[in-house]
DNA sequence: CTGGGGATGGGGCCC
DNA sequence: GGGGCCCCATCCCCA
């Protein structure tokens, strides 16, 4: 979407790979003659933007607008992760990279919070219902790497959790806790208003709404 | 050793 | 064509 021919030009370059304009000191060569120009003050040494609050001057005017949020304190990269802000775009990222790309690993899981940024961040997506974890193969997003794991044991086949009276296996170790009441006969939940039990909370809480939904109302 | 601050410089887009 | 602006990685520095 160039609006000028002249822009759509240089841009065909990205894909040709063509650099026609080529430093006479080292070679390297540029797209356009305003990145060459940019470039051969990489040489000269030549820095044209004054700061105005200090001696420091620079190459480039967005290297002065950058070095100017050093005297205004402005913070205006945030990390999505954390909420903790940044001078630059590549201090966040590098921050995002240092301190959260293990936390995004599969063996990552929440069993492991134990430092006060990971509770942080742990606490913050909870209440933000922020979904970083997101599945390569379906797409569906989770809170928790824990959670992708487990997910993924969906599309891999996996099941490590093996019931050792019957064939059946599962992705996770509840699943396989759940199934293995039906062998044994278990009921460990009651139902506090009739007595009822159940091997499962979940049937027990359905039950509950469904046959106790007038007497809990009241 | 870890992690943020700040500078540098290349890529690309847009006017 | 020139230049501003944003993206980003990388570097050095320092607590």
């Amino acid at each position: 979407l160039f609006t000028r021919s002249a822009d759509l030009k240089v841009h065909h370059r990205v894909h040709t790979n063509e650099r026609p304009f080529e430093c006479h000191i080292c070679s390297k060569r540029f797209t356009s003659s305003g990145d060459l120009k940019r470039h051969t003050r990489t040489h000269t040494g030549e820095r044209p933007y004054q700061c105005q609050l200090c001696p420091s001057a620079f190459a480039r005017s967005d290297d002065l607008k950058s070095h100017l949020r050093t005297h205004t304190g402005e913070t205006p990269f945030e990390c999505n992760l954390c909420g903790k802000q940044f001078t630059q775009s590549s201090s966040m990222l590098k921050h995002k990279r240092r301190i959260h790309d293990h936390q995004m690993s599969p063996q990552f899981c929440k069993k492991q919070f134990k430092w006060i940024t990971s509770l942080k961040m742990h606490s913050r997506i909870i209440h933000t219902n922020e979904r970083p974890f997101k599945c390569d193969i379906c797409s569906k997003r989770f809170s928790q790497a824990c959670d992708l794991k487990t997910h993924t044991r969906i599309h891999t086949g996996d099941r490590p959790y093996q019931c050792q009276q019957c064939p059946s296996a599962f992705v996770e170790s509840g699943a396989l806790k759940k199934h293995l009441r039906s062998h044994t006969g278990e009921t460990p939940f009651q139902c506090d208003l009739c007595g009822k039990q159940f091997t499962d909370s979940s049937n027990m809480s359905r039950h509950k709404k469904t046959i106790h939904a007038q007497e809990t109302s009241l």
